[in-house]
Formats: C-alpha cells, structure tokens, sequence
DNA sequence: AGATAGATGAGAATCTTTTTCATTACGAGT
DNA sequence: ACTCGTAATGAAAAAGATTCTCATCTATCT
C-alpha cells in the first residue's frame, strides 16, 4: 500500500504524500505538472499548498517513486514510475503523451555513450510530431 | 557572410544581431545559455540587453539559424544550427556536452512515430551520465 | 536626407520553482 | 493514550528564467 511506499523512502507519512501519490495513481492524465496537481487536489476538496506539492513531488523523485520530464513548455511533468523505463512522443497540436520503450535504441545509447568515454546514468528522448488526429497530409 | 544569413531571416541588419551571431559562431562553448550570451558580450564590452539576447535568440531560432534545447537545469541552451541535426550526451558531474549523431537511433525514431499513428516533427534526444575524467569504477 | 516600420534597452511583469519561518502533526518511546 | 523532538506544512517572500511594455532609436526604402 501507499503508506509503505511512502515509509520505504524515510518519509514520514503525512497527509498531502498520501493524497498525492494517491492522485498519481488514480488521474487520467499520467504526466502532470506540479500546477496539475496542486488544481487536482483542490479539485478534489484537498487544499495541499502548491510548495508543499513540489516538495513532495521532489522527494518522490529522489525516493524512485515518481519521474520528472522536462517537456517542451517551460515546466516539468511528473508521473508515477512503475519501474519500467519508457520514453514519449508528444503531439505539437494537442499536447497528448503517448509512451513507447524500444530497445535497439535503448541498447544504441549505450553503445553511444561508452564509444565516447561515458558512463550513462539517464537518458531523456522525447519525439514531438503531430498525431493521428493533427497530422497535415 | 552573417550580414546576409540574418537577410535572409527577415531581419534588419542591426548591431545586437550580428554580435551575437559573431559570439554564437566564435565561441569556445558551443552550448550557451541566454544569460551566457548576455555575459560573454559584456565581457567583449558589448552592452546589449539580456531582453534583446532572448528576442534575438528567439527570432533565429524560429528561422532556423538556432537551435535551442531543454537540458536539465531551469534553463534553455542555445547553439549555432549548422544544419547537421545531432543529439547530445551530458556530463551530470561537470557539465561538458559532447554531440553525437546515430543513424539507427534516428531511424528507429521515426519508425516508432509511424508506428503509434504520428508524424514526426522533431526530437530531443539528450545522454546524462558521468565522462570519462568523472566516472566511478 | 526624410519617412516609416522595425528594433532596442530598461524595467516591470509573468511564470515556475525554491526558500524562509512560524506553526502543526507524525511517530518513537513511555 | 500522552509527551516530546523532529520533520512537515502553509503562506508569503524570494529567486531564477523569460517575456512584455513602452519610449526612444535606427536600418532600410524612397
Ligand atoms: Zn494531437
Ligand atoms: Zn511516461
Ligand atoms: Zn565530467
Ligand atoms: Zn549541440
């Protein structure tokens, strides 16, 4: 349970951290800013300060339990991280995510990096296009 | 010669812009940040607003003489775009940036657009890991 | 040279994220 | 269950990055 995940990563289990990962659990949207959530959860009758959502969200990250994507946009996103690395494909027009893991690229990057002397600890690919839906031709 | 590149643009021939095309051609980092821009002109004893750095920057960027990219860190990078698209590999211990280009990875990339229906416009592809004067083991 | 649209600089404004600090709430130990 | 010390929270301020406003200047065309 949630509680657990929170007390795994030496974090007290408070309030705002249930009701946030609960909320990475639980909304359609999987990649969210840290305005998305912070709206959500008063959406949701949760007033959780906004400082206090990019603490957490923070500390998740530093704990493996979320991932933080630098999009296109000037801020980040946010999602769960269930443990199975993926990269996206972002839509120009309409913003939708779609996720995608390839393993010839995954496998090319490694190569990439230690042709050139590196260690790779992460690696951020994002593809942008247009969607079925916003595609011109 | 620059005076015609920033032509060829649409834009007036104006001082900020060829200075900062001269830096952006002459500088021995290629990565730069608009606040970089904004210091090494100081440093040459050109006074040209950090405002007018960023609309400049932008205004290349948008006819295709920049190219700009999220790293990590809160803020953009800005490089000279010569036409040879390439992704780029991270020190996360001091920062230095080495570029790459990978056929299969860039092959496999638009495959994966066309597979999941969209159309590829564009991709940030960026390696983060430790050089070879910073790794571990 | 003169007219005009476009460009610049300084500062204000905006947006995202972090920090400060006084107050509150976990949770270890009784 | 009660107490205490530490960690966590919220509100507001601060910080950092980028954009906007507007009065002034200038490149370009005639
Ligand atoms: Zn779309
Ligand atoms: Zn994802
Ligand atoms: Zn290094
Ligand atoms: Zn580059």
């Amino acid at each position: 349970m949630d509680n657990q995940e929170i007390r795994n990563a030496g974090l007290k289990v408070t309030l705002p951290r249930v009701k946030i990962l609960e909320l990475l659990e639980n909304s359609t949207q999987r990649h969210v800013s840290a305005e998305d959530v912070y709206k959500l959860l008063l959406d949701k009758g949760e007033e959780i300060g906004l400082a206090t959502v990019y603490r957490v969200l923070t500390q998740f990250e530093a704990a493996g339990l979320v991932a933080r994507h630098n999009f296109e946009g000037g801020h980040a996103v946010f999602e769960l991280d269930r443990g199975e690395h993926h990269d996206h494909i972002v839509c120009v027009v309409c913003g939708k995510v779609e996720e995608f893991m390839d393993a010839t690229i995954e496998q090319r990057q490694r190569e990439v990096a230690q042709e050139r002397g590196f260690e790779m600890a992460d690696h951020s690919l994002i593809i942008y296009g247009r969607c079925n839906k916003h595609k011109e031709a």
